[in-house]
RNA sequence: GUGGGUAUAGCUCAGUCGGUAGAGCGCCUGGUUGUGGUCCAGGAGGUCGCGGGUUCAAGCCCCGUUACUCACCCCA
């Protein structure tokens, strides 16, 4: 091989085949988002620094691509490596998600926009991780956001987009996992679990189907949570029957499963820790969107620190990561604006869903390959193409190959219908003689 | 950041016990076919990822390194 030539580590080349069935999927989940009253905008791709590391994104602040100042010094490098501070070096970063830039889009032009504002993001983020299977350092993400709605309307109307986004893919089997920070907090108050050590324990939190119940609670004992009898309290969070919308818990009942039925059966006496507001929300949800596939899961975490309320992700059954994911962040807006505005946004993991989707491809032209032998004036071909072109069909030239069949198996991959010999007896369209592919 | 796998022609891949670098597809040339998707012959194209080591001899064994890939952590 003469020279490895491949695109940047976790970024990749799209092949027309594919660039194709990834704008076809990007304009139905923009169609559907636009007729759920969202509007699209656009930010630019890097954002300050500073504000990219004020402490939202979570983890994702150590994954981000830093832009270095133009026209540093030797001066500044000394400076920076003396104080052990890189991102001194640095006043501008890419995007590693798009609520951060959206938070200061709206800081910035709220007076162009109204109370309450639906925003459409489709755009590429970078992190700077060890790329796997669905995982990339360069990646799209469908947000839709609600700004300035506090009450669950914002979660309904994102669910319900988002929902119809999925289902206007054909993409089946996806469920909502929804969950409360509200909630969470009240779990870790519970157990006593105290502030500065939360964020470290809703991450532990979140390993629960993976290290189970056990593992969890061992894990927190190392972070100094010891309290006993949180494994079974796991366990029981774990083996409820949490949808939402039917069921009453199967498990051993618990505070926390008494607290999620009906209003109707609601004990008299809730539990101290139980976040009202939190609960009332959620019931909210359940009894507006009835057979929506909504699971509840108490133990649903969510990286973002900057999430308050509600938090949400789309699985599906075959794969182990998430693909989408959101939740509300009403104080975000606070930190670029001076006061505070309630937001919430939703967030489809586009890499993550564009392979499962099938090909659909209704409502095309006919497509046609010309197949020319080489000696022909150009003049004459492009009069042909011309004339086809005119009349609607979308047409491919090709120079006759000697043997026909893997050209013909090429442009039938690329979606062509029709091919028909060109030659020098060829005088008009009317002559050509058709034949299909892809028999 | 941690661990496993892989790296040979433009592409997909063989390469046995260490003994002269291979196939299919694609490409080029000539012929065959002649309303055309067939077939035949010939040809070009390789620093076997890179750097060391062992050996009479390394694509193959050893060490290092880089890239890709899968998984973990975390995430969409």
């Amino acid at each position: 091989m003469a020279q490895t030539v491949t695109p940047p580590r976790g970024m990749r080349d799209f092949l027309p085949a594919e660039k194709a069935r990834r704008e076809h999927a990007l304009s139905v989940i923009r169609g559907v988002y636009a007729t759920h009253g969202f509007d699209e905008i656009e930010t630019p791709v890097m954002e300050d620094s500073s504000r990219l590391h004020a402490g939202l994104g979570g983890d994702n602040e150590k994954l981000a691509f830093a832009v270095m100042k133009r026209g540093l010094t030797p001066d500044d490098l000394a400076a920076a490596a003396a104080s052990g501070d890189a991102l001194s070096l640095a006043d501008l970063g890419l995007r590693y998600d798009l609520t951060v830039p959206l938070a200061r889009f709206y800081a910035t032009h709220r007076a162009a926009l109204p109370p309450v504002f639906r925003a459409i993001q489709i755009a590429p983020v970078w992190r700077a991780e060890r790329p796997q299977k669905g995982r990339y350092r360069q990646f799209v993400q469908c947000d839709i956001d609600i700004i300035g709605e506090a009450g669950p309307l914002a979660e309904l109307e994102l669910l319900t987009a988002t929902v119809g986004a999925l289902d206007a893919l054909g993409l089946e089997g996806c469920r909502i996992r929804l969950n409360d920070r509200r909630i969470l907090a009240g779990i870790l108050g519970s157990w006593g679990v105290p502030d500065e050590l939360r964020e470290r324990a809703l991450i532990t939190i979140d390993k629960l189907d993976k290290i189970g119940p056990d593992g969890v609670a061992a894990e927190l004992a190392t972070l100094g949570v010891d309290r006993p009898g949180i494994a079974d309290e796991l366990d029981a969070l774990t083996n409820a029957d949490w949808h939402l919308m039917d069921s009453v818990p199967r498990g051993a009942p618990n505070e926390l499963a008494f607290a999620l039925q009906p209003a109707e059966t609601w004990p008299p006496n809730p539990p101290k820790w139980l976040d009202l507001e939190a609960y009332r929300d959620l019931l909210a949800l359940r009894e507006a969107l009835p057979g929506t596939p909504i699971d509840f899961d108490p133990t649903l975490v969510r990286g973002m620190g900057y999430y308050t309320g509600t938090i949400f992700e789309i699985a599906h059954p075959d794969h182990g990561y998430s693909l989408g994911g959101g939740g509300r962040y009403d104080h975000m807006i606070g930190r670029f604006l001076g006061h505070e505005v309630p937001a919430c946004g939703f967030s489809i993991g586009f890499e993550r869903i564009v392979d499962l989707l099938a090909v659909r491809d209704e409502g095309r032209p006919r497509s046609v390959v010309l197949v020319h032998d080489r000696d022909l004036e150009p003049a004459a071909l492009l009069a042909l193409k011309h004339e086809l072109v005119a009349s609607g069909m979308r047409v491919r030239f090709e120079r006759r190959a000697k043997n026909l069949r893997g050209l013909l198996d090429r442009v039938t991959a690329d979606g062509f219908d029709a091919w028909a010999p060109v030659g020098a007896e060829t005088t008009d369209a009317a002559s050509l003689a058709f034949r299909d592919l892809g028999e």
